[in-house]
DNA sequence: CTATTTTATTAAAATGTTTTAATATAGATA
DNA sequence: TATCTATATTAAAACATTTTAATAAAATAG
């Protein structure tokens, strides 16, 4: 059995207050003799504190709840793990949730980390097809009393901290770079529409388009899923409507372009440009290596737990998100249309 | 303020006990009549019990202790999402620790899980440099009373629950492989070999090797780490040795050699063959595709978390390790010299 | 009508800690 | 010597729940 408080107070003689404040550098004074009686009985029973009581009582469990769509995906990870590197130092801890994007599973988890009494919530998608679905969401995220952080994909108007990337200047810039090489009919590769991510990309790339004196053409945007099987099925269709560039919106939807390319015989870029987002480790190994929108996943990681550490200290603070810039990777995936 | 069972038990007029009878549905008998006004009562007050609380009392956290390498390599992000949608179905919650694979983080997440008094914890990596390091971890095992099972890279004589796969016929298979399609000067891309994963994968290699009457030759052996890194380096150092193929000792650095081989104007499989371990599921989509070793993570995780729910539901079963087969992935990255 | 059993409910202990307020002891001051 | 202050220590409450053992009330049996 594991030896608690009580057991290393009868060991040293003492009452369990007095290793209580030995242990936890409580500003009171302890004589030399029964400091060193208590810590040598600490180490006689290898005794640990029972977080779980101390967390009850101090009413913090250092744990931080990080809920996202698929820990699968190198951007999410990439995240997640850039977290708990900064908040391992503190001693805190990271639960992870993926919610596969469903609404009903994010909100499972937001009760389930609210119940735990983490001590703060990082939520990495507010954002389903359903809109009633988001506001039940938020409903839930204003009954429960933890600092949440919001991230990457924000949504407007939402009254939480926030760390976002602007959706619309990814699509925006995407597009901008394939006009400029030469490129006039442009597909998307969407996940769907009704996600205010990809309608914000879209916007983006719409607005680049006006910019050219281009229209938008519904027929060049095919939506799907944020994942390497829409690339797959987008292809061909896209091949269909004559388009010389796809934007893909994120790079797993490239990878899905890069695999159906092969077997309909495609070179890249020669017969087809291809740009992503999101910048994933593995875009640079891809044959050719993938041209991208970065989102500065490190950047995002870090003021996350910055403002939520911030937050959760001094409970009160004025509401200021914060927003940070995608950034175009030129690679090899993209062909200058206006050279040949 | 959260409403305590206190707040309902005054709301509805009863005792504390009565509410929590009801709620968790125990067999006492309840009459209709209070069973409807602790219900309602509780719906008004939104109650939701403090899981702390309930953990303090009854020793059970329902969360499990996720102790990987790194969650960014997409295998052990598979593992522990795969493991994750397992437990959620359980409402049991998972916790990350990424250890970088050092012997003192490795130890840090242990004790801090411990303290955290999870329920369970799943080990993915217990095999360091320092032969030392590792019988400390160990020591710190014995001590934890708490089940934890050992995964995918297990080591010989551990005393704890395991699910491993053999990692020396993962280095078998790979070679003979290589060796059947006519390639007889193989270069090892390996991680530190003084990593028993490593050690035995290259075990496996040479045992290949003298089936086919070949000796093994330290020259043709580079070692790094298991990362992109390494395979860029182990490129240049092995082609020196005028290998025809190499045994990427993980996925990753295989791709750090599909990267490299871009800079030497080198054409796989044509002018070198590399076959990886681990089927992380970009390798398909390299160009060429590529050949790996895969090991079965969701069956691992499976595995993982089905012993892992038996050991946490009653304490007292009998020790028997748990073997997984590696799988031989052919696609298109190693070349057939005897057919030239 | 009393004794017994069944049904419904609760008081209180237990979980393992922190923290506040109280107390005891020793030393200093007048 | 009596009073005050500083030092060292502790008792007990608090955190939010579960659970055991006790009790009260009602129903049944004899």
């Amino acid at each position: 059995m594991r030896a608690t408080i009580k057991d290393v107070a009868k060991e040293a003689g003492v009452s369990p207050a007095t290793v209580s404040f030995i242990l936890n550098n409580k500003p009171v004074s302890i004589s030399e003799a029964t400091r060193e009686r208590v810590l040598t009985a600490v180490k006689k029973l290898q005794y640990r504190p029972n977080q779980l009581a101390i967390s009850l009582v101090t009413n913090t469990t250092n744990t931080i709840g990080v809920i996202l769509p698929d820990s699968t995906n190198p951007f999410f990870a990439s995240l997640s793990h850039h977290m708990e590197e900064k908040l391992r130092s503190k001693n805190m801890t990271v639960i992870i949730g993926n919610t596969n994007g469903d609404p009903v599973i994010t909100r499972k988890y937001l009760q389930i980390f609210s119940d735990r009494r983490v001590d703060g919530i990082v939520l990495a998608q507010l954002d389903f097809e359903d809109e009633e679905e988001t506001v039940k969401c938020q409903e839930l995220m204003r009954n429960i009393d933890i600092p949440i952080i919001y991230v990457d994909r924000v949504i407007e108007g939402c009254d939480h901290y926030s760390i976002a990337v602007d959706q619309t200047k990814i699509g925006y810039l995407a597009t901008k770079y394939l006009l400029s090489l030469g490129h006039r009919r442009i597909g998307c590769a969407s996940g769907s529409i009704r996600l205010k991510v990809n309608a914000n990309r879209y916007h983006g790339y719409t607005m680049a388009l006006h910019e050219f004196g281009l229209e938008s053409d519904s027929a060049l945007l095919f939506c799907d899923s944020l994942s390497i099987d829409c690339g797959c099925k987008a292809l061909p269709c896209l091949l269909g409507h004559n388009v010389s560039a796809i934007f893909a919106f994120n790079d797993m939807i490239a990878y899905g372009i890069y695999k159906e390319c092969k077997n309909y015989n495609l070179i890249i870029p020669n017969d087809l440009s291809v740009i992503g987002v999101d910048d994933i480790y593995f875009s640079d190994l891809l044959q050719p290596p993938l041209t991208t929108i970065s989102q500065p996943v490190n950047e995002i990681a870090d003021e996350a737990v910055k403002v939520l550490l911030e937050l959760i200290a001094n409970t009160s603070k004025s509401f200021s998100p914060v927003k940070l810039n995608p950034v175009l990777k030129v690679r090899g995936s993209v062909k200058n249309l206006s050279e040949s």
